[in-house]
DNA sequence: CGGACTCTTGAAATTATTCAATCGGGGTGG
DNA sequence: CCACCCCGATTGAATAATTTCAAGAGTCCG
């Protein structure tokens, strides 16, 4: 299976097999990285950038006390830091959560195809804003929803994230992440995600556990995420939560 | 003054004279808003894209009750939905705070700019890149700080952005929100906001009334704030807050 | 078997929300 | 001019959500 397969897939605005093609030459080396493995650090300078072909990864950043925040949460298929080519440097860190591959494509190269292939620059600039899409996202969770929204409202996004690139299928995927990397994401402390996940599982809404979800009741889980996939921009919304705000 | 005099002002990327030129000659309107006013509702399709000249502005979700959470908060020379050029609609909606003066710039027209002067291209998508590191910093915001850390956090970014566009001294600027707005700005109740804003006034940090701040003790608010003006991509930082994550 | 790590639970303390009132200033109509 | 009203700010008290501290239990693996 091609590097580029699931780069914008499903997405409004997805590739052409041209594209694909064009943006795989581009593609400088594939690398494979262990578990848990910091790859940049914030303030650090790049000189490419990640495309990750397999496995997850999170970027985050860190409190006074180095306690994280996770800002982002990547799947195959999510140029994960193509923002630092215009950019230069990031402003957060970047990190494996299980083992990756990863195909790095060097600054050098997308600088000429901004200018060789001007349509095909414009998808990468949507790919960053579909990010920054998913940052409002989780404004949203964090500052509107207490802890059992916003764990429901993490698996109703990462539910609609791997499914169009056949990782989920709408009942069970694998998500390999421990409670205190729930608790990263979610800005809650890994104690009370314990309560917030049995309380999710008692009342037969859905079933975590290091490694994998198991979705009991879509609809409720839904409902109590407010979740509504718009801002995923994808082709056609697997899911069909109740809008929010049109009432 | 020219529409476009503050647009990347001050950033490590900003525009030459002749951008700043070009960009202005793009302008097909410029029209003033009344307060609170809804110019975009989540989900509307864009024709054309809004430069923020003088007021202030913010991008908001609603939640399934209608209360908002602001994502995005807008001074003068932001482009303040750039992104739905790319993204053809808004996953939020966009409000005046305040009586504003907006420009509008046609997306047929960047169309034929990112063909013409694809460096300019590139700078715009540099701002979009910017909202996207304040939307980062924001959730560091709601998920790893409190109540006081987040309006100290939000008082110390809106003072770094204004101080390049000449709105703030470092100890005194116009804010014209009040506490509901702050309240859906940090993801707290307005009654909260109010009991926070006694504790910084108390702690001798900070005044805050409707329509202006005054900063008593920038250094504790920096800290309160665990604020680091990185992501900001200033050319100088004004503050020199201590750095996270580096210990 | 002994760690090391993760998950789990209890209890107390802290933080924030909700509900209910009151206060205060700026307008407005009588 | 003044009574009245509205809106935002303020406060108190009860409740709810979340954190912190402390301790166990389960599991995987060398």
């Amino acid at each position: 299976m091609s590097v580029m397969q699931n780069f914008l897939c499903g997405r409004t605005v997805s590739l052409t097999e041209d594209e694909r093609a064009h943006l795989e030459q581009l593609v400088s080396e594939i690398r494979r990285l262990p578990a848990r493995t910091t790859l940049v650090d914030r303030n650090e300078a790049l000189r490419a950038s990640t495309m990750l072909v397999e496995g997850f990864m999170v970027r985050f950043i860190e409190d006074d006390g180095g306690r994280r925040q996770v800002v982002a949460f990547h799947v195959p298929g999510d140029f994960v830091d193509l923002h630092g080519f215009p950019l230069q440097r990031l402003d957060h860190s970047l990190a494996t959560l299980t083992e990756a591959e990863v195909a790095l494509v060097p600054h050098a190269a997308l600088e000429r195809l901004l200018i060789e292939a001007p349509d095909l620059g414009r998808k990468l600039w949507f790919s960053t804003l579909l990010d920054a899409a998913m940052h409002r996202e989780w404004l949203f969770r964090l500052g509107r929803l207490e802890g059992p929204g916003r764990v429901a409202h993490f698996l109703a996004e990462t539910d609609a994230r791997l499914r169009p690139i056949g990782l989920s299928d709408g009942r069970n995927f694998a998500l390999p992440v421990n409670q205190a990397d729930l608790a990263e994401i979610v800005g809650i402390t890994s104690i009370h995600v314990n309560r917030v996940l049995r309380t999710l599982r008692e009342d037969g809404i859905a079933i975590i556990r290091r490694g994998g979800v198991e979705i009991l009741d879509f609809d409720r889980l839904i409902r109590l995420a407010q979740f509504d996939p718009t801002y995923l921009y994808l082709k056609s919304p697997t899911s069909t939560g109740p809008r929010r705000g049109t009432e």
